[in-house]
DNA sequence: GAGTTCCTGGATCGCGTGCTCCAATAATGG
DNA sequence: CCATTATTGGAGCACGCGATCCAGGAACTC
């Protein structure tokens, strides 16, 4: 027998390379970022590459996958909680600091432009329905704990809380005035008063 | 002398070759709509492609500009208006409207897949402007006509109204469950709770 | 240290693309 | 009806890309 293979070394260069190709895909998009510039970012030859991902495509699939395994973590973390509006407030939170990442918004309109392969509309759709999964759950106990406005259907505030924190990742993308740390606040404030319904005051 | 410019048939053909590279780079993306599929889609050939673009690029950043033009017109439409509130209603209901358009937001999505360039980047930023002047220009008028918080400058309104606007196109994009037609009273109403503010009650 | 397997880089290939070129055609003026 | 020029289609070109291949080195077992 000869040499085993060594799972850990392994497993840190392909994460060099998912970093890497996350750069690179962010600053240049899908097509821009060309598998000889995510080689030099990550300063490995062509042929290493292509022994981890058998195709570009593999590349953006597994870092979207580790984006929808960092949303199933998340979603365990917050096991046990009963506060469901103060839950939802701070997935909203933590969605507006990830957006201060720079890569984030870049990476995630570089997805958009390719979301029309199938492949990558599944990973998407997968890393979708988890968020969703997420939200909805706590959309569902915040109106049984009467927290949550109940004239609109909780699938439906669901779909809400992901337009809000998709448009607010566009928004740091491209509007240069758009400030994520500035701007948590008002976010936050303003999903609060979303979910909690406007018509007639909720607490007087 | 011979045969003079017909500019109204080359207007009428150049419109042509716009709204098949619209439908194009919908489906497939920027990169996916091939000049080939562009040409077949509008029943011509290469060669006329290029006589009327001189580059795919070209093609992008004319439709690009028609999209501002057309922004430029709606602002023209609305000159004399004085119930500002109302006016950013409308504007916000218009957006919803184009969002049905199935077409509508996958051009958008596959835009952004190629923001990277700076053409485009340019171009879409001039877009952005003028939205932002339109919206700016009412936002300004409700605070002054006191319909409109004040808690919050108006440059940062008018881009939490384009926060909100891009959201909603996102989610009509990807979201099954999300349909236009169907969310558009939310969105107003929403956008409204959102521009008189929520705190205190406004009319009691 | 020998033997074996895995890992690595880079030269190289084939293909699909945007774009060019040119001959044929259509449209106009005299 | 002829001359002239805009307009058209499509064959073909050059290039850049993703992917392959292979030879040398590294890592590990015995």
């Amino acid at each position: 027998m000869a040499r085993t293979v060594d799972t850990e070394r392994y497993a840190a260069r392909r994460l060099q390379i998912i970093d890497a190709g996350l750069t690179v895909i962010a600053e240049r998009g899908y097509d821009g970022a060309t598998t000889a510039r995510i080689c030099r970012q990550a300063g490995i030859g062509s042929g290493t590459f292509f022994h981890y991902f058998a195709t570009k495509a593999d590349l953006l699939l597994a870092i979207l996958e580790l984006g929808t395994a960092e949303t199933r973590e998340k979603a365990a973390a917050f096991e046990g909680r009963t506060d469901a509006l103060a839950v939802l407030l701070e997935l909203v939170g933590a969605a507006a600091d990830e957006a201060a990442d720079p890569r984030v918004p870049g990476f995630v309109r570089a997805v958009a432009g390719v979301m029309h392969v199938p492949a990558v509309a599944a990973a998407l759709a997968e890393d979708d329905a988890a968020q969703r999964e997420l939200l909805l759950h706590w959309v569902e106990r915040g109106r049984a704990a009467g927290e949550v406005r109940t004239d609109v259907p909780a699938g439906r505030l669901a779909s809400w809380l992901t337009l809000l924190m998709d448009g607010f990742l566009e928004r740091v993308a491209v509007d240069d005035g758009f400030v994520a740390a500035d701007e948590r606040e008002l976010l936050v404030a303003t999903v609060r008063d979303f979910l909690r319904g406007v018509g007639p005051p909720p607490h007087p």
